[in-house]
DNA sequence: CAAGAGAGGCGTCATTCTCA
DNA sequence: TGAGAATGACGCCTCTCTTG
């Protein structure tokens, strides 16, 4: 059930409401009786919650007869929950906003082993799979090994938005000295050293048994065997298109992938908000009922 | 304990939205 | 206006709970 705690009733400012949500969680709002908000919900008959700025919301609301192709139109206009949070943000200070980075809320805890899920798979020449997951995490996976136990995981230490494409691979193969290479874009290479486990100051560091890792700039003369992916421009064969379309696609989809995943969360995060007003107002329509009942007893006495 | 229902998450595709 | 991001929809999977 919704409590409410240290509500503050000033007349002049903003009331200042404390609403505990059935989950636990504890929302402050303020300003619960606001302007019209520019957010539109509508009947829950449609399976669509419809939610437009006022600024979208063209001069068609007035008229009465919508055709059933221009209504569809309107009920198919997406929400944006990054805007619609934002804007509830901005009147609910204790929501945060979305568009703030999770920082360490969702940051993976030092020294606790983690298994990423693997959103892009590439396979060396040598056989073994390199595995993207999300936050840049390289993994990879000798043949043979049973499950994920094979996976060896390296995260980018590279803070921030990494660069678009930045973890991708290019292509892998073992150089000569027996080291296991891979390429990264922006003309790098990240090289398994074998014999140290000193990480270089630019790598997470290994731990354990686990191999280090090295980005080092590419040498001149490639490994043999390793083919860096040309820029479209110079592609010719059929089979570079084809590759080249096939690593776009990949691409694609592992971005479209980061992103249902987060559209997800702000969605999520979105319901919840709506939730928290729902209370909040639910308290604030309460306590309007109460005052308008002693209001109705000071102003009509009983008359004997 | 097996089977089924329901909820929730994920990946992908199609479509819409946003912004440079 | 085009490229990329955001989002709805769909199918699939997993987990939990209920029921016989």
């Amino acid at each position: 059930m919704v409590s409410v705690a240290g509500s503050g009733t000033g007349r002049g400012s903003p009331a200042v409401t404390l609403v505990q949500l059935p989950s636990g969680q504890t929302v402050q709002v303020q300003g619960v009786i606001q302007t019209p908000h520019p957010l539109v919900i509508q009947s829950p008959q449609i399976q669509t919650v419809q939610v437009a700025t006022i600024a979208e919301t063209d001069d068609s609301a007035d008229s009465e007869v919508i055709d059933s192709h221009k209504r569809r139109e309107i009920l198919s206009r997406r929400p944006s929950y990054r805007k619609i949070l934002n804007e509830l943000s901005s009147d609910v200070p204790g929501i945060p906003k979305i568009e703030e980075e999770k920082s360490e809320e969702e940051g993976t805890p030092p020294n606790i082993a983690t298994m990423a899920v693997p959103t892009s798979i590439y396979q060396t020449s040598t056989g073994q799979y390199i595995a993207i997951a999300q936050g840049g995490t390289i993994q990879i996976s000798n043949p043979g090994s049973d499950g994920v136990q094979g996976l060896q995981a390296l995260t980018m230490t590279n803070s921030g938005a990494p660069p678009p494409g930045a973890t991708i691979v290019q292509y892998a193969a073992q150089s000569a000295d027996g080291t296991q290479q891979f390429f990264v874009p922006g003309s790098q290479v990240v090289v398994q050293d074998e014999e140290t486990d000193l990480a270089p100051s630019h790598m997470a560091a290994a731990t354990g048994d686990m191999p280090t890792y090295q980005i080092r700039a590419p040498t001149t003369a490639l490994p043999q065997g390793v083919v860096m992916a040309a820029s479209p421009g110079s592609l010719h064969s059929p089979q570079q298109l084809a590759e080249e379309a096939t690593r776009k696609r990949e691409l694609r989809l592992m971005k479209n992938r980061e992103a249902a995943k987060e559209c997800r969360r702000r969605k999520k995060e979105y319901v919840k908000c709506l939730e928290s007003r729902v209370a909040v107002l639910e308290v604030q329509n309460k306590k309007l009922i109460e005052e308008l009942e002693t209001l109705k007893d000071i102003c009509s006495p009983k008359t004997d």
